[in-house]
RNA sequence: GGCGGUAUAGCUCAGUUGGUUAGAGCAGCGGAAUCAUAAUCCGCGUGUCCGGGGUUCGAGUCCCUGUACCGCCA
């Protein structure tokens, strides 16, 4: 039995993710652990949300609550939206946890002993008015290019050209509009990742399995320019893990916190420390996971993410283990996305554009977005959602292909012959050549998901739907009940059984819908078909069952305009 | 400005290390069937494979160059 460590990209505190978010790592990566366990193989599946940072700091202020609370109710509300999407986490934790907090200062002890840490002054702007350095993005002025009033002092927005905070004329706090700014030197940890270069170029060239889109973007920040660069790893705020050598202090660094993004990967780890604790496991439990001295040799360590975190995970995380000089898992593939696109622009968090996840299960069921956006995720290149193209595939490929397939055949055989598996006859010719055409498809559906070939697999898995109807049609047993009612009992039968079978293939796509199809038939038996004549037999004659509700109804004109009148503007 | 990705049928996309008449789903057209959510099944594609050069016996597939879109970095 293999062991699979499946992490998504975790999600930052600040909001409800939108559905580009969702299918670039949480959605494919719960795909992937649902086909493992359902191939009888030991999964771990982590989740969990990033909360530290001055994104955080300030909607809570905004929502006039102490940053803790506000990080607790957020981690709630993401944790409830992601069970409606059926997303199967065995552990969705926080990089708030004792155990992130442990850890991250565990890591920065070992890569301050292992001579990778140096400490650099800087210069930072600093409000007297907000008692607190700012970052640059949070410092407004005009900008000395374009004389645009609200370019920050990272960027102006209006002509993009890169700013340093001290560029802008009249700058002023974004958080309080105060001008009492001033230049302030501070001290600031960096992460030599510089020393690590070859060790990671070397690494990263052994993957030749992995999407060139991640190999690319490593390759391009190893070589760009002078190489990789060195990265400030401490902030200077209030909200985060202190800076700390292990459990010790670190001089110097007091009242400082790590930065987001060194913290954030190392949650990871720490999640399966909460899922342990969480469920009366020991050390030793979740260790097997994540240590190769303990127990995780044999583990298969697989990555979800959206483009943008490439960096991190490529280079930044990397560094940190590899760095530590302790025996941490690495990871061994690394799937990443592209964006997904809206409606002829960009889905945007900053400006509410397109479809955010709890809007989505308001309107429908998770398995209609689930299957749309895996069978169209972005994988070689951005992909567009459209609620036209949404709607007819969702209506062809759920509704028209396996819904009605169910729908025609339980009610066939309610009418002919009660709503019990009939008997009599065996499978013929007719019967084996479609087991021997599931079997090949089968296999390839197998092939598919085992490289994370996405939109292959869901296509592969629609045509062993279509391979049902297709069998129906020719074999006609409508027909064939009027001269050899025995005939028909096998033919049906066998129609019946492929409703089983189909659920149980289907249920990493639409997990609740083949719940539902699995509660008609009336079973349990959700073993993968190994092998698939013996599969096509589980429900036996005389086996009772039931005529479901329609599993997918249809989207009418009517609502799909209206949901593209709904959501043509931005969320308040 | 530097770099990366992408450009293939009306739409969404496949096209392995270059090799016979470039494929799938949807939409469209025609037909069959009537068990079913008017669902299903079968048949039908003369596409400057973004433009222009080049390498090769042979290029959607490699090289150069131009254009467009997206992104990263400065």
């Amino acid at each position: 039995m293999a062991r699979i460590l499946i992490t998504s990209a975790i999600p930052y505190i600040n909001g409800i993710k939108h559905l580009g978010n969702l299918v670039g790592s949480q959605l494919p990566a719960d795909l992937y652990a649902r086909y493992h366990r359902g191939r009888g193989n030991e999964v771990l599946f982590l989740c969990a949300t990033d909360e530290h940072g001055t994104p955080a700091e300030l909607a809570a202020a905004k929502a006039n609550k102490p940053v803790d609370e506000f990080c607790t109710e957020m981690h709630g509300v993401q944790a409830g939206i992601a069970k409606g999407f059926g997303l199967s986490f065995d552990h969705f934790g926080r990089s708030s946890s004792p155990q992130n907090h442990q850890l991250t200062q565990h890591f920065a002890g070992k890569l301050a002993e292992n001579g990778l840490i140096r400490e650099v002054v800087e210069k930072q702007v600093y409000s007297n008015t907000d008692g607190r350095f700012l970052p640059d993005r949070y410092i407004e002025g005009t900008c000395p290019n374009c004389g645009y009033d609200k370019a920050r002092g990272d960027q102006c927005e209006e002509c993009t050209k890169q700013l340093d905070p001290t560029d802008l004329i009249n700058p002023r706090s974004a958080v309080s509009g105060s001008t009492d700014l001033e230049v302030r030197e501070t001290k600031h940890l960096y992460l030599c990742q510089s020393t690590l270069k070859d060790q990671l170029d070397e690494w990263i060239s052994s993957k030749h399995d992995w999407p060139i889109l991640t190999t690319s973007i490593a390759k391009k920040w190893l070589h760009d320019g002078d190489g990789l660069r060195d990265r400030g790893i401490t902030r200077d705020l209030d909200w985060g893990i202190s800076v700390k050598k292990g459990g010790q202090d670190w001089p110097g660094m007091e009242g400082k916190v790590f930065y987001v993004w060194f913290d954030a990967p190392i949650e990871y780890i720490a999640c399966a420390g909460e899922w342990a604790e969480a469920n009366g496991k020991s050390d030793a439990d979740w260790q097997r996971w994540w240590r190769t001295d303990k127990g995780a040799e044999d583990v298969k360590y697989v990555q979800f993410m959206g483009k943008d975190n490439v960096p991190f995970h490529t280079l930044s995380f990397p560094a940190t283990i590899l760095g530590s000089g302790e025996p941490w898992k690495l990871v061994d593939h690394l799937k990443s996305f592209n964006y997904l696109n809206y409606d002829g622009g960009q889905f945007s968090t900053s400006q509410g554009r397109g479809v955010f996840m709890d809007q989505a299960l308001e309107i429908l069921p998770a398995d209609y977005w689930r299957w749309w956006l895996l069978s169209h995720a972005p994988e070689s290149s951005d992909s567009e959602f459209t609620w036209e193209n949404f709607q007819q595939s969702t209506n062809k490929d759920l509704a028209d292909v396996l819904g009605n397939f169910v729908s025609r055949i339980t009610k066939f055989c309610r009418a002919k012959f009660g709503e019990t598996v009939p008997e009599g006859g065996e499978y013929g010719e007719q019967e084996l050549a479609l087991i021997a055409e599931l079997t090949t498809r089968i296999r390839a559906y197998e092939t598919q998901m085992e490289a994370i070939e996405v939109r292959k697999s869901a296509q592969e898995l629609r045509a062993i739907w279509a391979a049902g109807n297709e069998y129906l049609q020719s074999t006609a047993p409508w027909s064939t009940f009027k001269t050899d009612p025995v005939k028909a009992a096998t033919q049906v039968r066998m129609g019946l059984n492929l409703i089983r079978l189909y659920a149980v293939l289907s249920a990493p796509f639409i997990p609740t819908a083949a719940a539902s199809m699995l509660s008609a038939m009336n079973t349990l038996d959700t073993r993968w078909p190994e092998d698939v004549a013996a599969a096509l037999s589980a429900l036996p004659a005389g086996h009772e069952f039931a005529v479901p509700e329609v599993l997918f109804a249809k989207i009418t004109d009517e609502q799909r305009e209206d949901w593209q009148q709904r959501f043509s503007g931005i969320r308040d």
